[in-house]
DNA sequence: CGCAATTAGTTAATAGTATTAACTAAATAT
DNA sequence: ATATTTAGTTAATACTATTAACTAATTGCG
């Protein structure tokens, strides 16, 4: 038999959708051609007619996942007083994302987007123009934006990795820790931006 | 027939030797029991008398690339004359290497190691000494150098991931961006170090 | 020396992965 | 009503890791 019976069937939506409801369950490991497909009660050879291959599973999962991280991101920052910079908060909210969901994290950190993609361009896009606006107490060009924005996204993740490892050490206490890495990271931005004057 | 016939067998530093040659070669996938195996004649179950499993491989191999790469790098720096800071010149050595062995770099960056293995964290003291001796400038606490290392770790391998996966805009090239990534990192360790007064 | 234990392999089997080809039935469109 | 498209199927191929059972060569020892 071709098709199960009846009405509605999946969408590529609903493939990324399942795979997203994975990694959340099992990790970064469910995000693979098999374990989406079964999750969905369909063969695995069903899911090609919705994406290439499985490393376009893997590459769409992901924008979905920096998509959705902005989203969130933006909603939470929306709600806090301006009073701290906007930088901080984004650092404590990406640390608190990554301990909530370490499988999606993990995702957008090592599923490497494709920039000729457009669905990976737009969301690069978007998540500078955040970026700027979170930044607006400094002058910066739309290269150095990049440049901190590298910075800031690395940075974080080198310790979030770190510290989900299990590497921190005793004497200072992982927020701590962070807190002085984010101050540090204004302090590098800071001689970005006085670079250009 | 068990063994083959003769003498040599094969010992645990010549399968992550192989492993490393297969990463040259064909890249960070290479990295796997079986492959290693088809590069050392041997069949894949062999891989077990020396390694645990296909982790472990990755682990050992990893730790040994850090090594390599700290040694490499020693050997770099010591040529060079003093005068410009050496976290600048640490920075370019690390980039040039990711260049010349992308797929050392991968497994690098990507392979977890466990502070609990001792191997691992003999070579993670090895790199926190040399670095503190390319910051002998900055007063550091012990703790403090471990969170530069974090940042600057991180930065340089989110600089490097989106180069190289070629997300660099155009306005700027990549050397210079690269400089300013560099010196926005010293201008956080000075704020960093500067903290502690 | 001779025998036992260890070592480093083997083969065979299980189970999981991705992927392609050929096919089919339901839904859609002309 | 019929043809096409869609979303699935099954079957097959080709990898991957891992375990179990076995074996032959080497090593250690009384």
């Amino acid at each position: 038999m071709g098709r199960p019976k009846k009405e509605h069937s999946l969408s590529r939506k609903d493939v990324i959708a399942a795979a997203i409801a994975g990694i959340d369950q099992d990790g970064a490991a469910a995000l693979g051609v098999s374990r989406v497909a079964r999750r969905l009660g369909i063969k695995p050879p069903a899911i090609y007619k919705h994406l290439e291959n499985g490393a376009a599973l893997q590459r769409a999962t992901a924008i979905t996942l920096w998509e959705q991280y902005l989203i969130e991101c933006q909603q939470t920052l929306a709600d806090r007083p301006i009073t701290t910079d906007l930088l901080k908060q984004l650092g404590h909210f990406t640390r608190n994302f990554a301990k909530t969901y370490p499988g999606r994290y993990q995702v957008m950190m090592q599923v490497q987007l494709q920039p000729q993609d457009p669905e990976a361009s737009v969301v690069i896009h978007k998540l500078l123009a955040f970026l700027r606006q979170a930044l607006s107490d400094y002058t910066l060009t739309d290269p150095q934006l990049i440049d901190v924005m590298r910075m800031v996204n690395a940075a974080i993740y080198g310790f979030i990795a770190i510290e989900q490892a299990g590497l921190m050490t005793i004497e200072r206490s992982p927020d701590e820790s962070y807190e002085v890495m984010l101050a540090g990271l204004l302090g590098a931005i800071a001689t970005i931006s006085k670079d250009s004057e």
